[in-house]
DNA sequence: GGAAATTCAA
């Protein structure tokens, strides 16, 4: 292909000139370098091996660093380039990038195998696909690199038939090419398949999966839920002796954190020794406040500022999170403090948004206000989801109306803010609210997402919508779901229908739409299908309603059965009739000493902890 | 021999 014409390269001096250099006449002369007498060649050579070397230090200075090159009048090499073009890929810099190529052209360097392999890496990360399959085309057939580089640029395209074709008609696959497969499937949304792809990528034995490969499906066994396999992943990473380095671990800390198994990410914290950093910690930290452990979570913090490690952004995100789901005022206010003037971290919206959460979640509203006030950006949805949320809490009306309408305009098209605003008018029996919030969602277009739970039973994910009757065991499913029913009302449980907010009056509907939530379903088939005293996992996109949490507390006694359920926000373990969250997100008890989370309620690092088994994935 | 592929957050 004819290269680029773009004249310039960065400076617009410098490529210029040293494209001009007299000493380099057109074709068919030989190239330039070897009219040079031999001193000359020797010293530009070693001119330019330094200023690679210091190219591979700073990639960041890459494009600078062959700028200056060039001014010293040295010629660069294919690692020059090479190097030069990585870092196009890595900025996304496409116009630096055919820059470079007009340049290689030149002086004839560009059908090099580095540089069309950078030259074709950086096109295609950048979106220029055509041009990457051009250099592609003319250049090293077999090279991995090459067909590895294209491929990504076919799966940035996000054709899926034509990255599927590319990939079939590979002339070697090797663990990267199957890596990009699995990496796009998990940044798509598609789980199940990113698992599939891997089962076939361990059956066509082209090549061994790396520590890459794993994180990437141990990803998508963390967005499934799916804990059996987990623990399949993570005995596979031991029993084949894939180094633990920091992200593979923060990926399986993660993966148990979500897959409601602390024990298990503690477990795997606790024994990674050296392989730590600030993401690992995040990670655990994390875990723990996604399963109701803030002090667990606080404990840690103060762990890790001893070690002297220095906590970033997201540390903090996520100890406010812990504060403000444990109901620890206090304490978030001086990590907020902390953050600013200890670590010099600017707050960022996110920060506000937690700082918010904490004070609504326990009632203090005109602190809440004042922190909006102050912040110096525009409040986001979050900000007011938090603050209508915590008014439907408790009971704030008026507040709750004012911050709803701010909700539904700061996110026009979630569904979350008409429910929550509707759900304020409701409960406030203003029904005439709740017509006038629920046409306006109609009137623009605005769908209510439907809840779905789902199970994984021998490592299949079984999933249920409300009412759902397209199971093959629905039988024996509607009937272990009215043998729960029976069995709820013996134990005093009363429906709480003030969670059906729909302007019906008959009590009768409004209960038998209850009992078939999703979540129901899912712990009904569960306890048909696992023996007695196994723990029920259910994973559900909504966050569980307040009738559900109440029902699924006693079930857990009733049933003698651990349940844990993951909803859209957090984990709830249910354990002999209480859960984890301390009833906090439903109704704020205002002292620490209430919440139902006690340091002894998560065994030791491994005394409970499931050892990695070798079951079938 | 290098490059390519990756986690954590309300």
């Amino acid at each position: 292909m004819p290269p680029p014409t773009v004249p310039f390269f960065l400076t617009s001096t410098t490529l210029a000139a040293a494209a001009a250099k007299p000493q380099r006449p057109g074709p068919p002369s030989p190239p330039a370098q070897q009219q040079q007498p031999r001193e000359a060649r020797d010293g530009s050579r070693d001119a330019c091996a330094s200023y690679t070397a210091r190219m591979r230090l700073n990639p960041q200075l890459a494009l600078r660093l062959f700028d200056h090159l060039l001014r010293s009048g040295a010629d660069p090499d294919h690692v020059a380039y090479a190097l030069a073009l990585g870092r196009c890929a890595r900025g996304r810099d496409r116009r630096a990038a055919a820059q470079l190529h007009s340049h290689a052209a030149k002086r004839g360097a560009a059908s090099h195998r580095r540089v069309c392999n950078g030259l074709i890496h950086a096109y295609a990360v950048c979106g220029s696909l055509l041009d990457a399959r051009k250099v592609f085309d003319r250049g090293h057939e077999g090279d991995a690199v090459a067909w590895n580089s294209l491929l990504r640029g076919y799966a940035a395209a996000g054709d899926v038939n034509a990255l599927r074709e590319f990939f079939v008609g590979m002339q070697a696959r090797d663990t990267v090419s199957w890596n990009t497969i699995i990496a796009w499937c998990v940044e798509n949304g598609e789980y199940e398949e990113a698992i599939a792809v891997f089962r076939e990528m361990l059956a066509s034995m082209e090549c061994l999966p790396d520590r890459v490969t794993l994180v990437s499906v141990i990803s998508a066994i963390t967005y499934l839920g799916a804990l059996a396999q987990g623990l399949w992943a993570h005995a596979y990473v031991c029993r084949k002796g894939i180094e633990v380095e920091e992200r593979l671990s923060s990926a399986l800390i993660n993966m148990y954190s979500k897959c409601g198994c602390i024990e298990g990410a503690v477990h795997v914290f606790e024994n990674l020794g050296a392989q730590m950093n600030v993401d690992t910690w995040n990670a655990m930290l994390a875990g723990f406040t996604a399963n109701g452990c803030s002090e667990k979570a606080l404990e840690l913090f103060a762990r890790m500022e001893i070690t002297g490690l220095v906590p970033n952004k997201i540390t903090f995100n996520t100890v406010l999170n812990a504060c403000s789901h444990g109901g620890f005022v206090e304490e978030g206010m001086g990590c907020f403090e902390r953050m600013t003037k200890v670590y010099g971290i600017e707050p960022d919206i996110a920060h506000y948004g937690c700082m918010v959460d904490l004070f609504c979640r326990a009632g203090l509203f005109d602190k809440a206000e004042k922190m909006i006030q102050m912040m110096p950006m525009k409040p986001d949805a979050a900000v007011w989801k938090a603050l209508v949320g915590a008014c439907k809490t408790h009971r704030n009306f008026e507040l709750g109306r004012k911050a709803g309408h701010m909700l539904i305009e700061a996110a026009p098209n979630d569904h979350a803010g008409y429910v929550l605003l509707s759900n304020i008018y409701a409960l406030d029996g203003n029904w005439t609210g709740v017509h006038k919030v629920r046409k306006l969602m109609l009137d623009r277009g605005v769908q209510k997402v439907p809840g779905s739970s789902s199970i994984e039973i021998d490592g299949v994910i079984h999933e249920f919508i409300s009412g759902d009757k397209s199971h093959s065991s629905k039988e024996d499913i509607y009937e272990m779901l009215s043998e729960m029913c029976q069995q709820l009302k013996v134990a005093g449980y009363v429906p709480d229908t003030s969670h059906v907010l729909l302007d019906i009056d008959d009590e009768d509907v409004k209960e038998s739409s209850l009992a078939l939530h999703s979540e129901k379903l899912a712990i009904a088939f569960g306890l048909i299908s696992t023996a007695p005293g196994t723990p029920i996992r259910i994973a559900k996109n909504l966050r569980v309603c307040g009738d559900c949490h109440n029902a699924v507390k006693l079930l857990s006694k009733i049933y003698g059965r651990c349940i844990i359920v993951r909803d859209a926000n957090r984990f709830h373990h249910f354990r002999e009739g209480s859960c984890s969250c301390g009833d906090f997100w439903t109704v704020y008890s205002g002292s620490r000493e209430s919440s139902a989370l006690t340091s002894t309620r998560w065994p030791a690092a491994d005394s409970s902890y499931p050892a990695p088994v070798d079951n079938k994935l």
